[in-house]
This record gives C-alpha cells, structure tokens and sequence, in this order.
DNA sequence: CGGAATCCAAGATGATACTG
DNA sequence: CAGTATCATCTTGGATTCCG
C-alpha cells in the first residue's frame, strides 16, 4: 500500500519555489495541521527514534527522557493518522505493538532529523538559551 | 558581527551518525530547548518567512496567518536569543524594526523549509489529517 | 504490555488596551 | 510602527487508575 503513495515530487525544486507557494502560511490548511503533529513536541523525538529501526512502545517510552505513556501515545496515533507511522500489533499475551516508519514517514523523518542534528552540534556553541 | 558565527559544521556527517549522540533525547539539554524555539508553532514560520529575506515585523504579522502580536513578538525574542535571528532597529519616528536571519538561523531555516516544503508538496496528498 | 479514561496543573495562546 | 501589559481562555502535558 505504500508504493501507491509514490508522487512524481519535483525532487531538486528549490527552496524558495516551494515557498512561493506558502501554503502553510494560511492559517487554515491541512498542511499546516500535519506540520504540527510532525514537529510537536514529542513528535520530533518520535520520528527521529523510529528513524533508527522498529520500537515497541515501551522501548520508545524508555527512549525519549521525559514523555509520559499518554502523550507518546496521542503522538502515534496522531502521526500514524498522518501515514508517517505503522502500527503492527501482535495479537499475543501480553501484548505486542512495533511501531515503523511508513515509506513517507522515512521522508519526513529524515528531514526532522537533519535539523534535530544540526542544532546537536551546533545550537549548543552559538548561545545559551535564556528563558 | 554575523560573520563571527561561521561555525565549521561537518556537513556531511551522517544522520546515523549524529543520531547515534543523542543528546535530545534525555530530557533535560539545551539542544532541546533550543530544537522546541525552531520547531515551535510560530517558530517554523517565521524562520521559512524570514529565509526569502528581511521583513519588518508588521509584514511577518500580515504574512504568517493567525499570529499574534504577542506570540510573534515572544517568538522572535525566542529566535533572537538562540542567535537565529538578527534585530535591526532604526531610530526613526515612526519606528522601523527589520528582522532578518543569521548565518546560523538560515541553516536551521532551510532544514526547516526542506520540511515544509516536503509536507507541502505531499503529506496532503497522502491522507487527511483526522483529529 | 499497551493502552484508554479521567482529573488536574501548567503553559501556550489570543484579544484588547496602552505606550514610546 | 513596534511593541508591552494584562487578563481570559484554550490546549498540553502529566499522574493516576483501570482494562483487555
């Protein structure tokens, strides 16, 4: 079912032709809606987890410091909704649910993750954050 | 005074690579501080408006649909004080205030457009966001 | 184990009014 | 024009409890 999802992307437009566009500027598009769940707060931390391989709930719960059952879970379903997120569930006792990323997942994923890296190595030295 | 920015990124690290570190991931870094300033509702918008140039806050305000005076006003100060933003204040009657970004903030700018320039063009297509 | 449901605290956001 | 201050509100997030 993911091979259907293949768009013929423009994949070298540039940065300021997409922009041209600007649809997410209005406040009213469903781009902007799934660019909220993708870089919610746990979101990002999500999409760059599953970037490294499958996890089950429990190891992502372990794996992102600080998120409590509630939200990752909101935050799977919400990106699941999306299609970046593959819920497999093992009908087994106890329970056993892997989450991957979907084929636009990895895109998005990747993406997330090249920001998230650069602000590892860099954001830190520029200036510390005052609140 | 922006010049003095210029920071020797490795540009070609891996996401693997940089994802292997983690820092993000325990709860309490600056880099995730600073990672929610950019990928804050506003954040991203301003930081995609402000990579086609230098805007004057009212144009921001007219151009990133829904934000207010308030959240665009706190958003910038954000931005600003990560060293993303550069504030240009022109003593003149009426005042005349030009933001624009740095060399470090159009780094993290285009990976942020890469972002929404990627979602833009696809995830609307993919399925319709359910809440 | 993997959630769903509930309640509650905290923070984010917005409308408005005001100022230099 | 470019904000700040204030207050009301709405959403998030977390802790807890219960269930298949």
């Amino acid at each position: 079912m993911s091979e259907d999802l293949t768009i013929d992307t423009p994949p070298s437009r540039t940065i300021s032709e997409g922009l041209r566009r600007g649809e997410v500027f209005s406040g009213d598009c469903p781009s902007r809606e799934i660019l909220n769940h993708v870089v919610s707060r746990w979101g990002v931390l999500v999409l760059v987890a599953l970037l490294q391989g499958t996890h089950r709930f429990s190891e992502l719960r372990r794996r992102i410091g600080g998120v409590s059952e509630k939200m990752l879970a909101q935050t799977l379903q919400l990106l699941e909704g999306d299609g970046f997120i593959l819920r497999k569930s093992y009908p087994v006792v106890p329970p056993h649910v892997e989450y991957s990323l979907t084929p636009s997942g990895i895109e998005v994923a990747k993406r997330v993750a090249s920001l998230v890296d650069w602000i590892e190595e860099n954001a830190s030295q520029i200036l510390a954050p005052r609140r």
